[in-house]
DNA sequence: TAGATTGTTAATCGATTAACAATC
DNA sequence: TAGATTGTTAATCGATTAACAATC
């Protein structure tokens, strides 16, 4: 199966999402590549042609049996694969991570949090106790955790990746603005929310002239 | 001037965070179109055409003027108009939002918090006082608010969109992982961190397989 | 059977990259 | 002047959409 691109990715989370809160409202059990379509303001055949790059076959005239594409984007984009995940950076937004059940749905499962901070060892943030780094790699051994959450200020995150890039961390979340260096076999996805905020800041202001 | 899309954007705020992280090794003022691409790993073509999209104009043999990039991406990116928003949902994340102070260098800043929770009035989140919603509309008058930052669950943002749209606000920054329903002319950012979850177990999966 | 919906090939569209003349 | 770098047009590439035969 060849890789997946971005966009496909996050058009197959849009739709599955879409069919999980809308469950009750397909009484038929199966969706047609319209209805998604419909609701995901793609194209119908852009909706087949995802399903069919993870192996998901329809049935004309009569659509896509339901609980089939449930199971399938869960197998293709890996939620059904538990990883566990340890956070570093204890602070308010690592806390919310922390936190947030919503994560579990796709087999994410935080067993620690870090903070290089001594004053925050052993407060309970986010559900989970405030370890020192020092703790890291062998609690990275003993739950063979292959993903590290980052959201530490810019300053300290290359040298945190550069402690997860010798402990053999495989991927990086990484909540901080800064740019992070490491080899190519690791996964790294940058959460900049500065985008965010300058595609607001930008239409906000494009309004103003017009 | 024609409108930028997103990808346009994304890479003139890469390169601005290029530039700005860097400045010291800048002797000459200048900086050339190669240098940028090398960094952000675009193409300089790419680089040239970004900047002449927002009238920036380099000189042969020269490359451009460092302070005329920055000037002018501030200025077609709306970073120096001052935005003022309100954070809706006192939770961690809210408060890790509040604090940031990454996002006044973008011209945003944020007036007042609100929670539907009663027992979160009055306490000091992120440096502001968590208010009632009944507030909003005052406060939205009062400091001329443009932009609403939803930090709230799921559940509760449709209902907070309706408010919102009622105090005529112009953009949403949604962190909650609802699908909102709005006018056109509101302008909505949605920050889907799912989106992220997912490239990273996508890829964690087939690198397993691998 | 008729007709709705899939699966897939072909066409279009838009974004990226290559090429190169203009310029300082 | 020679040559480095811009600015821009043309070519390429990849993603999206249209078209339509296959199928149940």
């Amino acid at each position: 199966m060849d890789t997946l691109n971005r966009q496909t990715l996050k058009r197959l989370l849009f739709d599955y999402n879409f069919i999980n809160n809308n469950l009750q409202q397909f009484t038929s059990g199966t969706i047609s590549s319209a209805q998604i379509a419909e609701f995901s303001n793609a194209d119908e055949t852009q909706v087949r042609k995802d399903f069919a790059a993870i192996g998901l076959k329809g049935r004309p005239r009569v659509g896509f049996d339901i609980s089939e594409v449930i199971h399938a984007v869960r197998h293709a984009l890996g939620f059904d694969q538990n990883n566990t995940a340890i956070v570093i950076g204890a602070g308010r937004l690592g806390g919310a991570i922390a936190a947030y059940e919503g994560f579990i749905a796709q087999g994410l499962h935080i067993v620690a949090m870090f903070d290089v901070n001594p004053a925050k060892i052993g407060l309970v943030i986010g559900g989970h106790i405030v370890q020192p780094m020092e703790q890291m790699k062998a609690i990275l051994h003993k739950h063979q955790v292959r993903m590290a959450i980052l959201t530490v200020p810019a300053q300290a995150a290359q040298e945190i990746t550069d402690l997860l890039i010798k402990a053999e961390i495989n991927a990086i979340w990484n909540f901080s603005p800064a740019h992070l260096v490491a080899p190519n076999n690791i996964i790294i996805r940058d959460e900049r929310m500065a985008e965010g905020l300058t595609e607001l800041t930008y239409h906000l202001k494009k309004n103003n002239k017009d």
